[in-house]
DNA sequence: ATTTGACCAAAAGAACATAATCAGTCAATA
DNA sequence: TATTGACTGATTATGTTCTTTTGGTCAAAT
């Protein structure tokens, strides 16, 4: 029951936050959209700023576990190295507060954002460039491609896609699916070798990747039963 | 003498503009940079909105100058397509001015741009997808390619770097030439076809665009003969 | 024939007071 | 015990007045 408002409020909360941003959702707002009274909400959360960190961990956490878990059911036979990047952009443009993460959107995040400083970056590490770089040495991509380039161009597409339909990019009507389909061919022929490089061994990483979320979510709940 | 007065005063206004963008910039700034008096900025110019909308003209073509001239004088054995790309990019993200054109930058366009609507996307037609649509038919980049979500991505790409480094996009340091490398390699490997493609074709296509470029320029001194 | 800079109306900004709103609390309530 | 919503101090929005700045002009100066 604790545990149901708790989810409540963080939905009411995404809601509030995609369509009129940080600033102008005030904690009544919240309390009224998830049917509760605002005492309750910090029954729940200590402060807004608590409110809105707990909801961008959970939906950070819940984005990443909805990759792997498509990853996760790819079978060996139809693994690729593009899919990782297949899914996680096509789970991202169907995500409005992870598109509004992923750009840094001001307008959403308002003073939260301006209030934070460094700490806001943390939320963003993905961590890309220690995985090309895993995936470089077991053989998955090129040799001889220059990492820090390929990291840098895979953000200029990631953010990118983040800004799309937006004022300051705004590029107007695409078919997504054949966008998804373009990407992967892209980095197939960009980054794997002639002989389509190991496969194998990407999928290991990612299933190794996976398997220590798991094991950090295991951790995190025995330490914490509740909620 | 008033063809000098004229660019001295599009160099001090794009100076101005860069550093402190349209709305903090006034005309008796720019006539003091410009080291000339405001009125001498009406003789040039019938309004400050006209001059700014002067400079992006000019500087719009300056830059396209530029990129063809590079294109012109690589030979045809050094030609590759990503050429055109690596050449554009280099260029660009060498324009303080051009980077914010390119990215619709509030910050240096201000009232400016919000008075503009949808005259503002004008200037930025770059007639990619007619582009790459004509390289295709004449066998430059693959058959399979769809080239919509190819414009798509390198439309991502370009706005991205003009981007980078701004607090939207904090990327940090990058090797520039090491990144125009990469995205060379990138294009090759993506666009091009197992042979490398019709290298003549679109070499051939380029000239003829720049043929064009020229003719019009030719037309446009001949019909203005002063200025 | 050019160029200037004082000048003007209009717009933007500064300063202030007042009203409204909000994050967070806690005695009253269910 | 769990939840509420009236309450509060601090922040923010709003209305108002006054001052400054700005885009643009044009008689005077060069």
């Amino acid at each position: 029951m604790s545990d149901t408002r708790f989810i409540r409020i963080l939905e009411a909360t995404r809601k509030l936050l995609i369509h009129y941003g940080y600033d102008k959702t005030t904690v009544s707002d919240i309390a009224r959209e998830a049917g509760i009274s605002k005492g309750a909400v910090y029954l729940e959360f200590p402060s807004k700023d608590a409110l809105i960190h707990a909801l961008m961990t959970h939906d950070i956490y819940a984005y990443t576990e909805q990759i792997f878990d498509a990853l996760q059911h790819i079978d060996a036979e139809a693994w690729t190295f593009s899919k990782i990047y297949q899914i996680s952009i096509d789970l991202l443009v169907n995500n409005p507060l992870m598109m509004a993460i992923v750009r840094n959107d001001q307008r959403i995040f308002g003073a939260y954002m301006t209030g934070l400083g460094q700490e806001w970056v943390q939320y963003k590490q993905v961590g890309r460039y220690p995985m090309l770089s895993m995936m470089q040495q077991a053989g998955a991509i090129r040799q001889e491609l220059d990492i820090h380039s390929a990291d840098y161009i895979l953000s200029l597409i990631v953010h990118g896609v983040a800004w799309s339909e937006t004022e300051h990019f705004p590029y107007g009507q695409l078919d997504e699916q054949a966008f998804i389909v373009a990407l992967g061919d892209l980095l197939d022929r960009w980054l794997l070798p002639a002989d389509g490089g190991n496969r194998e061994a990407s999928r290991a990483i990612i299933l190794d990747l996976i398997k220590q979320f798991n094991e950090r979510k295991h951790h995190a709940n025995t330490r914490n039963p509740d909620e």
